[in-house]
DNA sequence: AGCACCTTAACGCTGCGTCAACGTTC
DNA sequence: TGAACGTTGACGCAGCGTTAAGGTGC
């Protein structure tokens, strides 16, 4: 019997082997809601059902779906990711599948850097940003916030692309 | 006149140097539906209108629309994005503007930074899975694909996490 | 005059979040 | 037995995409 106010500082496991609902959701970092909701939409499949209705997952659909949010966290549509794990699916033998999948990863990867790069670019114009307001942080004028435009920070040459657009303005 | 089946190699700039909803679209790589969503929401908004009602755009606006957009992509939502280019508004002075701003700027770099870190881990993951396919591309076992998980490209040490998903099963 | 461009209004879609009401597990 | 956990609906929401029907700019 389970000790009541006292948390199972292990994560009790069932003796199957198997996983519920909660548990894919917990080792994921996602919710019931999505794993039903990835179920509904064929990207996730439990091996079987209690007799009382509860989902039971092997194993691998934890790494499948945890790869999935991953790259749903990447950035990509359900749809994409739909395609990603189901790469292997849908070719004769196994070097065609392989060839497919290497072009097709090719792509997705190539996304991703240009996504890193965007991400990259933005984060050190916003550091830039954020190291020039240090000065603002003396300022002293009382005609704050409306004269920020003509402040020396401000038009002192090279301003951060995002700093213009956060401070350089009259209101 | 415009001479029609051919069309104009440079943008033509309205006299009075403000935008249209249009040009504030392709400049920033949205689109109209955006720039108008993004004005009912308050996150933009036209200097005026033509007497027709089309919208007009001062350039400081497309600079926002920019940011804005960069912002959106490298994954916040639109209230983050609200938060971020309204940190100047709600303080007496310039310095406790400026330090808010910096501590505000702070978190959002961190997320950035950490998402950063999980795209290129995925990405490098991704990449090796690549590279391990490329043996498979020789592959001649006829008892593709349910047999994978058997064979030796697949139970040779350390396979990338994401190749066990997308390969390493039965189907 | 004619064509590219813009307007509002309205509905559609994705990817879940969030109840409610109720059943299961151990 | 009771606390924790799971179930199926159903509706809600963000952030636009996408017509439709029509007016504007030059």
């Amino acid at each position: 019997v389970n000790v009541p106010g006292r948390k199972p500082k292990t994560q009790r496991r069932r003796k199957d082997g198997f996983l519920t609902t909660g548990e894919m959701a917990r080792l994921s970092k996602s919710t019931l809601r999505t794993v039903r909701f990835y179920e509904e939409q064929g990207l996730l499949e439990p091996i079987s059902r209690t007799v009382g209705g509860h989902r039971l997952f092997r194993e691998a659909e934890l790494a499948k779906l945890r790869l999935m949010s991953d790259l749903r966290a990447a950035g990509f549509g359900l749809e994409e990711v739909r395609e990603i794990v189901d790469l292997k699916r849908g070719h004769s033998t196994g070097a065609d599948a392989a060839r497919r999948a290497i072009t097709e990863l090719g792509k997705k990867i190539a996304q991703m850097h240009e996504r890193a790069r965007l991400l990259s670019r933005l984060a050190a114009d916003l550091e830039a940003s954020r190291r020039q307001l240090d000065a603002c942080t003396r300022c002293e004028d009382p005609r704050f916030p409306v004269n920020c435009g003509q402040c020396h920070v401000m038009t002192s040459a090279p301003l951060a692309k995002a700093l213009r657009v956060l401070w350089n303005t009259e209101s």
